[in-house]
DNA sequence: TTGAAAGCGCTAACAA
DNA sequence: TTGTTAGCGCTTTCAA
């Protein structure tokens, strides 16, 4: 047996029919135990394994499901493909990578790719849908995918997210329990859903202690590191610079630290500085970082156990799942200097 | 047309032979302009996406390939992963992830994968060959794999690597050139051959220079942040503790910055620490870490054109491909203080 | 409990 | 330039 061996072969040497050896190998009860055993023994001798297309294009089933970030490049994505790629793995499916780059084009692809069999359904954690094509009218919302982190309000995907605001809002008051009045907040790219979450919290929770927000006090970034710095820059053009910082996540929070430190301003004594997602940097950072903690691997995990209830045919009622978050304290925050 | 349109539909519509749609649908030059355009108005009326199955079954490719590494959760990986997406996707090829957590049998399972149609190839990145089956005998060699970044030497495949003893030398040169004499290394986890090398460049360095290495000044890591911590400890519990570090790779590095703070020593006032890799944060750690830049992205797209390669049947004669690192130096090394 | 046979949707060899 | 036809390897009726 030089090539591949397939189910035929099997059937020859075993002296039954193709069928009785597809029945064993998947376990079927229809088979008595002893040309079952026969049929395994054969199979791992001959070293088979089932061709996938074939078995793909006959059971109309894929057994991959496909992860669509903005970025593979992202850290931030990394817990969150571990979660997926585990509970994926014990169902047994497979995962493909898709990345979009923020390019509606390529979002397309990857819709495309459910519809022609490539991958059985889609974790979607960019916050769009593509634009319906000419001519076409495809029910999105009847599509197996799952949308993470992100939201889609136009379909009715079941969603698994945090509540950005709320965590927002309370990294902020975790500073001005710390006394801190002048409170600057680093945005991500606005008008984006969840820049614009965590800009809320931020406004709501100044709002709720009384502080207005100088001019100049909000500042758009787009999550990258250099933003941080150059918005940091920014603020200190002020006449009045805040006391502390409240950045939308831990990239632009090292990049703001690092800009102050070029300053000549110590973090924390002169500045605090509270980030946004936990990156598993931050805790060795300097100093370490006061961020948001998100439970990334499972949202990661529960964004593919939603995948399989609905592949599974469980209907399940489009659920937003929200997962908590926490505020970790570390050293990047302490009271005002006075 | 509630149904996803199949080949036949198209045909029937266009009242040509199915075997006219799919050539006219393949860019075939045996098809009239009229026609295939036709072919292609219809096509996308109809919202037609050829079912990738039935087309994986008859072409016998999956125009996929499967990425194998140690831990989906390493950030090092992002940029490969980058790469080899970026030029996967610009061939056609779809990318899998796979995660082997260093599980032999996992590894198994990758491999089975690319003999059961799942992939066409693989890039592996795990170092390790699966231990050969019992009554079993593949030919590993004749697989499409690339290695990148680890080493296998038994099978015949072609590499994608770095000069790791070169690198880790030259970056030991750097902290002999400031003037350091008692230098200290903390591995990665040996035997392993990348930590191995990268020991290897540090002991060639001291070697050349004509310093000895005292007990103690190799510690074992494994190339987590906590390592390089505990590994800092056991350092500066000798009664003549380093006055510059080098570390195997970023995340022990950063490890090591911070137990070294902790213990009240200034980075690089007194002690000097050379990282590896140039992790995308290193340059906003602080101090900025001095370390090895690999160039990882060519690293995939290099991997992933090999494959591409192979796969298309050109039969490259395993070659080792060996890309250039730098040493970027940075705020943390300084000459000793005398 | 097993076998025969149909067919998933596509591509490609062969014929026209 | 197009059509006819035979599978790719598997699963799953239906019949025995």
């Amino acid at each position: 047996m030089s090539e591949r061996p397939k189910i035929k072969d099997i059937a020859e040497r075993a002296g039954v029919s193709v069928a009785t050896v597809s029945r064993a190998l998947s376990g079927s009860s229809l088979v008595t135990d002893e040309t079952r055993k026969r049929i395994h023994e054969l199979a791992r001798e001959l070293n088979y394994r089932p061709n996938v297309s074939a078995r793909n294009l006959r059971t109309r089933r894929s057994m991959s499901v496909l992860l669509v970030v903005r970025d593979v490049g992202n850290p931030f994505y990394l817990d969150i493909l571990k979660g997926v790629e585990a509970t994926a793995r014990e169902a047994g499916y497979a995962v493909l990578m898709g990345n979009t780059e923020n390019d509606p084009d390529r979002e397309v692809e990857y819709f495309n790719m459910l519809r022609d069999g490539h991958a059985d359904g889609m974790i979607l954690m960019t916050g769009k849908l593509p634009a319906q094509q000419p001519g076409e009218s495809v029910d999105f919302s009847s599509l197996p995918v799952v949308v993470a982190l992100e939201m889609i309000e136009t379909a009715g995907f079941p969603h698994v997210q945090i509540d950005n605001i709320a965590a927002a809002r309370h990294a902020v008051e975790h500073l001005i329990a710390l006394g801190h009045r002048r409170i600057a907040h680093i945005a991500g790219p606005l008008p984006e859903l969840m820049a614009t979450h965590r800009r809320d919290g931020y406004r709501a929770a100044m709002d709720a202690a009384g502080l207005s927000i100088p001019d100049g006090y909000e500042v758009r970034g787009d999550y990258l590191l250099e933003t941080g710095e150059t918005c940091v820059a920014q603020l200190f053009a002020l006449s009045e610079p805040p006391t502390a910082i409240f950045a939308a996540n831990d990239e632009m929070a090292y990049g703001a630290i690092h800009a102050l430190r070029r300053l000549g301003h110590d973090v924390p004594g002169d500045v605090s500085v509270v980030g946004f997602d936990d990156l598993y940097l931050s805790k060795a950072f300097y100093p370490p970082l006061t961020t948001v903690s998100q439970p990334r691997a499972d949202i990661g995990r529960t964004a593919m156990s939603l995948l399989l209830n609905i592949l599974s045919g469980e209907d399940i009622a489009a659920p937003t799942v929200v997962l908590p978050t926490a505020l970790s304290v570390r050293g990047s925050t302490a009271p005002p200097r006075r």
